[in-house]
DNA sequence: TTTATATTATAACCAGGTACTAATTTTTAG
DNA sequence: CTAAAAATTAGTACCTGGTTATAATATAAA
């Protein structure tokens, strides 16, 4: 893994960005030995690229991510659930990034969009809930990762146990999205 | 933070195990303080628990979920494409987690499923593509965590840029998912 | 060759530990 | 009540992966 030849000081520094943008596990030991130069001058490097110590760049990933695992795998709900009338409407949004998106595009992939449609369709009829049926969905134009989503959902009709809800998605007042969710409640609240 | 009243040794490990589990980030000095303990009190208790030091924990959840945000986020396909015929058919496979299901009721979140069903359309339709509608889609069962989610998809029908491709989704030879999406391609490869 | 830049060396110090030994306190059994 | 066992606390040496600062040396540019 190591160098024969010395590169110079910014080429260096580049190569050093790149290493810890893809591991950000390296120790300056390894980096030194990587660069075949002192120690010292990987802590300038650092000093001078303002990157912090292993330690912290560890503490980082772990903390940028514990949430996020949480809150995008795990969330009862995708997006932030802004205005709730339980049993007819529900409003949410959702901030784009360009994880959620095609690395190539920047285009957001359609399951996120649907995510928080699904959810916040769910969240509105309060109930354990089973989403059998989807009818009709349409992503109407692409969103692009940073788009803001707002999502309005409608609880149209219920029939018994059977839900209908009608949800619209909206990037700065244009249509990005609507879908007709059926849910069918499990268990009543 | 702290309690005024010492626990036994039992109740106070129990407690340990559960404020980690919450927040791995918590020094022993954390620890002793919130026990009302000495600091080798809590190291005692770690080895005798096998919990790892905080640097190590911390580390643990950076790596965990390293590959997990990149995996799942940004996944390009969600599960694993173990077959592909560009253009007709492929399948993928998916172990669900209990990350992807309703805590309470340990169900699999229909976006989960949704996702493995839209993402492998998207990869059977060789292309720089973009969703637009779906149709009948259908949660036929509820998907436990642990579930192995086998999906298959045909491409149907091919009208100039649009295809047409059907997705079912199976749990050992149980249908528990079908869609049919409709994919319009604004790019060829 | 002199100056400036880059690199290396050295030393003191820090957080958050491990590993070990020993003393003290608390609990339990007889 | 008292001796033995269990739990807790104390103290020391050492470790990793650093920070900060100061100084010496090597290399490149004028």
């Amino acid at each position: 893994m190591s160098k024969t030849r010395k590169l110079n000081k910014s080429k260096r520094q580049n190569k050093l960005l790149e290493l810890l943008k893809e591991d950000p596990f390296l120790t300056d030991d390894d980096l030194s030995e990587y660069f075949n130069v002192s120690i010292q001058t990987i802590r300038l490097d650092r000093l001078e690229l303002g990157i912090p110590e292993l330690r912290q760049r560890i503490k980082n990933v772990a903390e940028k991510n514990y949430e996020k695992v949480r809150s995008i795998v795990g969330a009862e709900i995708v997006g932030e659930l802004v205005d709730l009338n339980l049993g007819t409407s529900g409003i949410s949004i959702l901030e784009t990034t360009p994880d959620m998106a095609f690395s190539k595009t920047n285009i957001v992939r359609g399951h996120n969009i649907f995510s928080q449609a699904e959810s916040l369709a769910m969240a509105v009829v309060d109930a354990e809930v089973a989403l059998t049926g989807v009818s009709n969905i349409k992503y109407l134009s692409p969103v692009s990762a940073g788009d803001k989503l707002i999502a309005k959902a409608e609880v149209t009709r219920v029939r018994g146990n059977n839900h209908f809800v009608h949800v619209k998605i909206y990037v700065n007042q244009t249509q990005v999205f609507r879908g007709k969710f059926i849910l069918v409640i499990i268990k009543g609240k």
